[in-house]
Order: structure tokens, then C-alpha cells, then sequence
DNA sequence: TGCACTTTCGCAACAGCGTTGCCAAAGTGG
DNA sequence: CCACTTTGGCAACGCTGTTGCGAAAGTGCA
């Protein structure tokens, strides 16, 4: 156990894990191309030795191979090394209103199993957890170990993450009164699970999960850097990535985006305050005033870049799939006539998300694979 | 060099060097009350051993010594231990548009010396750097070593820390278009002073400077956590502090409050757009309306808060301190009320810096001396 | 075909970190 | 005065990345 608060001390444990970590991330990122030995040692800055010391290890424990060889240069042509994406599982749930989508996930993020259910999040914990459990042991059935009712014996399975709506404590697992089902406030939902399927679970903001999953696997422009997710659905909420992690915030409250005032005693909000962008863009959207709708959102992501200097923006939901040029670009020009204002170099790009349907699913597998690549995690 | 991007491996060096800031950082926040081995080792988790091994270096170079003992518990006392405050100094500038404040700072963050001067920012470069110079030369005169023109023979000198308000680039010591002096433009301000100084300069935002201030000695209720300075003077802007470092964005861009916009199409700006806080709390402020220059402060502190889910507010600048506590209970209701709605568990507090008119330039100091005790730097 | 050269990469020895085992030092309490 | 508790240093240790060196595996020219 650590210190009660304030960082830890460091010692050659965590060096191991963090470069570990490191090449293993290099080895995602490099994909089926792969890379060789010395370009590890370039980007992390370790000797070739160090590198090829971590390397043997992660090949021995079946996480990197060997893949060909490069074309010589004059001497010893370098040897590819790829990871192994099978070596590594992890099953992302994403669990909405209605409905219940869960992906299993290789190391390399690829999606290799995937089941929908429908899902009544009023329908008590019971159900919901069995549901959940049921879908996750179906979602692994495939796997080397899988079948009993404990999946612990999944050797590859490194835990499941879940994403849903409400507020919720990320550190603790333990929901808040979710909107619109007062009855799961306090719910450990966390324990509940990890107990249940015997593996660890970790708990996040739907909007959080989407933006994980989007750092890891993201559009080009952001991948890993510093990007806010904005999600237009039902309701409008954001997920921030800083310096390559989700940032939470003490209570994991942060990302409130929807209820950002931006105009003073404007018209009421659901949330009993007056003016907030999310009764402003939906209104205007319900309204078929598409256009409106996208400035009054360019507007809120104006002060949200304004605010983080962030690199950029990208754009999902039900509401924006409706028309995501419309909202692509309506936000964009917002931006730009800003930056232009402010004389800033370039403009912050605003994409369309990938992945639609199921970027929530899969960035709540990140939840478990990410740490194990040192993105950040908190 | 490290890679050309992302995160670098880590060797023995950095877990040494992580561990002593580490344990440098205790010995300050001790105090003059001094903190035991035994503490140091809880509070970082590392052994005991490790501690007497780190401490007994620091105690060899000059750093902390042993100061007394603590009351037995029944075994032999533990022995105390504290920062030699005088081992280090650093200069922190303040440069404003018509003053310059230089103050010399030990390691333990006390003034102890200090100079101001009026100042033209617009009579050019040469006057400007030649009066930041001679202030500093002239705040660290009583220092050993010092005398010469070159000061890179002060021992205990780590370099000067210099905050000026416009927009600038932070990592590289570059100047942008400073608000009215567009002269300075591109200006490498850091490697010019460096080089006259003969020591290492670090520049940043005041507001930037100031929120580190903050989180090296500020209010107990935020410091080293997650926490926002406003700042309200001719101008409105903010320094964000984000898990005890201050996060400025890629490009030096982050904590742009004052152009936040809380009222769609409301009245213009002086930066070409409507509606901006800035332009909606000065003009209140202007036709006397405290308290709802204060509200208006609220609902875009309001937003910031929901956006990042901190732990609290600081307010500072000239106009809030004309009225502190109008500000103060009137940008803490707007919050309160929010909290309510969203069933929030305790309120954000707000407070008002303390130390108004060295903040900035204490906070500048703290650019250098920061780094030396592990806080989080980028 | 052979030789010189270049480049990759592993083995072995090494330095330096925190950790562990052990014991002297320095108190309290009966 | 002695038993006990607690602190904290010394020495050996395990582990990390690093350094020195040489084998392996290519290219290119004679």
C-alpha cells in the first residue's frame, strides 16, 4: 500500500512495468506492419539492449514474435517484431437504456465476437446483472478456458470493462442515481460483477469510454493526444482526453458539457437551470433547425478548445449520424472564425467519430487494455 | 534524447531523481515542523531503508539537515528532519504592461528579497530586457557569488521564472502577439534572457504563474489538487491546475476564460465576438452592478467547474479586490445552486488568493523551484 | 568465389537503484 | 538495572538498464 495520498515512490518494479508498458504500446501502434528492435530503442529512448531484454521477455510470455526482416542497409537486415493480439482478451460492455452490446477485444483492438441484447435498466439489479454476466460469458465462449460459470480460468482474458450513462464513481465502481433510475444510486456495481464473473471489472462514463476508445484507435489527427468527444444523442455530454488520457476529474464528474450556460436566463433546461446548450442545440434540433443546432454546439465546443487548448474535436450520436456533415461542418466554421479572431496558427479540426455503433463497447474493453500499453489512466 | 514523441523509457536515473524530488517535496510541505524518516517512508511507500539512503544525500549535499526530535512512543525517538530553505533560490519576474516585480524565493517558497520598477513594455526590446535584467541581477545581489554580470556563478541559483500576460509559447520561450504590443511578436524572449542572465529561464502566462503559486502554497483547501484561478482585472482569464500541475495545453493556449461565451449574439466584444464573460462581468462591474458582475462570473466558473469536475475556485485581480467577498459569495452561490441540481455531493468552495500582488510573481519563481520537488510540469 | 565492410543483436560484466536481514543506538518503563 | 520498543545504519542482495565485446547476417567490390 502507498502513501494516503499525493504520488507514490518509484522503484525497479515500476520501471519494468512502465517500460514494458512502453514497447508493448510501440508494438500496438506499429500494427501488422511491426518494428524492429532499434526503432523501439529510438522511440523510448532505451539502449538496443534494453529493448531487446524486454523484448525476448514479452516473446517468451507469448506477447511479441518475430515477423521477417526488414531490407538490409548495407549490413544485418533489422528484425521485425509484431505483438500477438490473441495473447490478450478483454470484453467491453456497453450498457444503455434499452439495450446491451458487448465486444470481446484483442490486444490489438480488434473486435473478434460481438452480442446485442435488449435491456430494461428499470428492471432491477438482478436482471441486469445476469443479463450483463450472460452476455459476457457468451461473448468469451470461444475462448481457451472458457465455459464455467467463473471465467478466471480464461487465461487470456485480462477483466471486462463496462460503459453506461449515469453519474458514477470510476474509482469506486459504485453507480449515482442514473438518469431516469433512481433505484440504482449507491450500486456497487463494480464488486458486483467482478464477483459474479471472477475476473476484475472497471466502471466508466459512457462518454468516457468513447473518448478511451477513440485515443487508442482514433481518427489520425487526434489519436493520443489532447481531444474532447462530444455526444449528441438523447442528451449531450462530452469525454476528454488529455495528453492521451481520460481525464475524470476528483469524482469522475467531469465531461458535464451539455449543461455549459451559454446564454444567461435563456430558455429552462430540464436540469432546472436556464439556458444550457443542450436544451438550446436539441431544441433547435427538434425543430429541424439543423444549422442552429450545430452553431449553438460549435459555440460550447469553442469555449470548451478555448478553454483546454486542445488539438481537437470529434463529433457522435444518434443526432449527429442524422446529419454529420451538417454538424461537422456547422461546428467547424465556429471554430475557425474564432481561432481567426485570436490569430491562433491553425484551425482545431472537428471529425465525425468512427466506429459509430460500437465505439462505446469497445473503448470499455479499453478500460482494461489500455493500462497495459501506459496510456493513462487515473 | 528521448523519441521524437510520446512518453520516454525510464532508467535508474529518473527512479533517483523521482524519488529524491519526491522526498524533497515532503520536506518542504513539512515546513518548519520538519517530517521524520519513518513519515517520509509511509508517504511515499517506499522502505525506510530507501529513505535514510535519499535523505542522508540530501543531508551531504545541503539540502535538509536534522533538526531536533520527536517524543519517544516507547523506543528510540524519531529524528527530524527539515528543508534547508537557503540551499536554493530562485528569481520569479512579473512583467506587466507598465511595472516589473522581481522577487528572490528560497526553496521553501519565502520572499526574500524584492524589487519593482516601472516599466514600458512598448519602449522595445533592448529597455525591456536590460530592466528585467537589472533586476534581477539586483534581487539576487546579496547572494554568494553574485557581483558579476554573469550569473551562472550563484551556486545556489537554479534561474528565473518570468510571467507576462500574452498569449506566448510557453515550451519554447517564444512571445506571441502580446495584447497591444505587437512589436513583440515572435519574439524568443526565454533564450535571450538566458543568455544575458547566464542562467536558466522559464517563461509563462501570469495566470499560469499564478495558479502554480497557488498550488505550491495556496489555500489548503486546493493546493497541489485540481483547481482554477480566475483572474479578473482589465482583462479576464484563468490558470488551471490539474492534479497539482498546471495543464497549458498544447500550444500555451489553455485557461482562455475570458472569451467564453454565456450569452448567444449578446454584446460584442473587444475580440469580435458577442457575449463573452469578459466583456458581460466588466461592463456589469463597470456600471457598478457587483453582484451581477459576480453572477455572471459564477455561471462561467459554473461551466468550467462542470467541465472538469475540480476541487475548487480561486479568485484574484485588481477588480475582485475591490469587492472580494461580492465576488466571492456570489460566484460560490451560482456553484452551490448548480451542486444542488445535479445532486452533488459537497459544494466547490471559493476563495480569494491570497498574497494579490506577489502571486504572479512568486508563482514565476515557482517555474523553476517546481520541478525540483516532482510537481507536474509539461 | 572470396574478402572487407556494415549493421544487428545477444552474452557477460557492471553500476546503481530500492529491498532485505541484521544489529547497534537510544529511548521508555518496571 | 534490565527487559522491551523503536529508530536507523551497515552489508549483502536482487533486479534494472548500461557498457564492452563478439557472433551473426547481410551488402558490395575485386
Amino acid at each position: 500500500m502507498t502513501g494516503d495520498k499525493g504520488v507514490a515512490g518509484a522503484n525497479l518494479g515500476l520501471v519494468r512495468s512502465h517500460n514494458t508498458a512502453l514497447v508493448l504500446g510501440l508494438l500496438r501502434d506499429a500494427g501488422t506492419e511491426g518494428i524492429s528492435r532499434l526503432e523501439l530503442a529510438e522511440r523510448t529512448g532505451l539502449t538496443p539492449q534494453a529493448v531487446s531484454k524486454i523484448t525476448a521477455r514479452l516473446r517468451a510470455e507469448g506477447f511479441a514474435a518475430e515477423a521477417g526482416r526488414r531490407a538490409s542497409t548495407g549490413g544485418k537486415p533489422r528484425t521485425v517484431l509484431r505483438l500477438v493480439p490473441e495473447a490478450g482478451h478483454a470484453v467491453g460492455v456497453h450498457l444503455d437504456r434499452d439495450e446491451l452490446r458487448a465486444v470481446l477485444v484483442e490486444l490489438d483492438g480488434a473486435v473478434v465476437a460481438e452480442r446485442r441484447a435488449e435491456l430494461d435498466l428499470g428492471a432491477g439489479a438482478e436482471a441486469v446483472l445476469g443479463a450483463v454476466c450472460a452476455a459476457v460469458r457468451d461473448v468469451v465462449r470461444d475462448l481457451p478456458g472458457a465455459g464455467g460459470e467463473d471465467l478466471a480460468g480464461v487465461g487470456s482474458l485480462v477483466g471486462a470493462g463496462v460503459a453506461l450513462p449515469g453519474p458514477l464513481d470510476h474509482a469506486r465502481g459504485v453507480l449515482h442515481r442514473v438518469t431516469g433510475f433512481p433505484e440504482w444510486d449507491g450500486f456497487p456495481l463494480r464488486d458486483a460483477l467482478a464477483r459474479r464473473l471472477g475476473v476484475p471489472v472497471v466502471v466508466d462514463k459512457d462518454t468516457n469510454a468513447a473518448a478511451l476508445g477513440l485515443a487508442v484507435g482514433g481518427a489520425q489527427e487526434v489519436a493520443g493526444r489532447s481531444f474532447a468527444y462530444l455526444h449528441l444523442g438523447t442528451g449531450l455530454g462530452a469525454g476528454l482526453v488529455i495528453d492521451g488520457g481520460v481525464h475524470r476529474g476528483a469524482r469522475t464528474g467531469a465531461g458535464e458539457f451539455g449543461h455549459q450556460v451559454i446564454q444567461l436566463d435563456g430558455p429552462p433546461c430540464e436540469c432546472g437551470n436556464r439556458g444550457c446548450v443542450e436544451a438550446l442545440c436539441l431544441g433547435a434540433a427538434a425543430r429541424g433547425e439543423l444549422a442552429e443546432a450545430a452553431r449553438v454546439l460549435g459555440v460550447a465546443a469553442g469555449n470548451l478548445v478555448g478553454l483546454l487548448d486542445i488539438d481537437g474535436v470529434l463529433l457522435g450520436g444518434r443526432t449527429v449520424a442524422g446529419a454529420p456533415d451538417v454538424y461537422a461542418r456547422g461546428v467547424a466554421e465556429v471554430l475557425a472564425a474564432r481561432a481567426r479572431r485570436e490569430g491562433a496558427g491553425e484551425d482545431v479540426p472537428v471529425r465525425i467519430a468512427p466506429r459509430a455503433e460500437r465505439l462505446v463497447s469497445e473503448g470499455a474493453a479499453q478500460l482494461l487494455l489500455a493500462p497495459l500499453f501506459g496510456r493513462g489512466d487515473a
